[in-house]
DNA sequence: GCCAACGTTGGC
DNA sequence: GCCAACGTTGGC
């Protein structure tokens, strides 16, 4: 892969651990061994044995939506802003998302595979909303800014011989035809949610704290075809 | 700049 | 293992 300068993911704050056993982590996942435990239990109590079934095939995810801030906002001094222009700069348009330190966001990060197609999410700025898609071309490897005291995202608490964070490689893929502002994604999502639509989970909505999210592909098919579309 | 939502921590 | 307090996210 080629070296390359850093994208940056959220800018949360290092965190110290809860275990790996984040509360959402999986949850998708974890549904998928609860149904298969269910329906393997010979017994079908509720009661079930972790040894007792076979494991559950891991769902994939196929596309995302990962989050950045492209206004300037200054941390202990540092400058977290990170742009879909910012990442369309750098050498083979291409950089790392570091920074991510929410255990959910960091496992949907190593569900990822080279190849799959991401929305940049605009953030914590004047107009929210996805500005451009990306594609993934590096899986999950170790995260070294966590190591890095001088970095924004330290983390004192994750260890070398075990370390807490993970990034993928992103690659910047085009602009979207237009910017599709949260506020328009929202009343979509309301009216979905009212009568039914592709829209009517979108994890921007039910989960929207989460920076790194997985898009059912209908949600991806949907909000992509919204921008060929008159804006609402 | 406010603050609701919600993830994380730590006392018990 | 519960849950109150705390800290962060991120829209508005």
């Amino acid at each position: 892969m080629p070296p390359k300068k850093r994208a940056r993911g959220r800018p949360l704050k290092p965190t110290t651990e809860p275990g790996e056993s984040a509360s959402y982590g999986g949850d998708i996942r974890e549904e998928a061994v609860k149904e298969k435990r269910k329906t393997s239990n010979a017994k079908g109590s509720v009661k079930t044995r972790a040894d007792a079934v076979a494991p559950a095939e891991k769902i994939l995810h196929s596309f995302w939506l990962m989050k950045s801030e492209p206004e300037s906002r200054f941390e202990n001094g540092i400058d977290v802003k990170f742009g879909i222009e910012d990442l369309k700069a750098l050498p083979n348009q291409t950089g790392c998302w570091d920074g991510v330190r929410n255990y959910q966001a960091r496992n949907f990060m190593r569900d990822m595979q080279v190849g799959q197609q991401a929305f940049f999410y605009h953030s914590n700025c004047k107009e929210p909303g996805i500005a451009g898609l990306m594609k993934i071309v590096k899986e999950a490897y170790v995260d070294h800014t966590q190591f890095d005291k001088k970095d924004v995202h330290y983390d004192a608490s994750s260890k070398a011989d075990n370390p807490k964070w993970f990034m993928v490689d992103v690659q910047f893929e085009r602009m979207l035809n237009r910017f599709i502002p949260l506020s328009e994604l929202k009343k979509i999502h309301l009216q979905h949610k009212a009568k039914g639509g592709a829209l009517r989970d979108m994890a921007l909505f039910t989960r929207a704290r989460l920076s790194v999210q997985p898009l059912t592909s209908e949600e991806f098919d949907f909000v992509l075809s919204l921008e060929d579309k008159e804006a609402l």
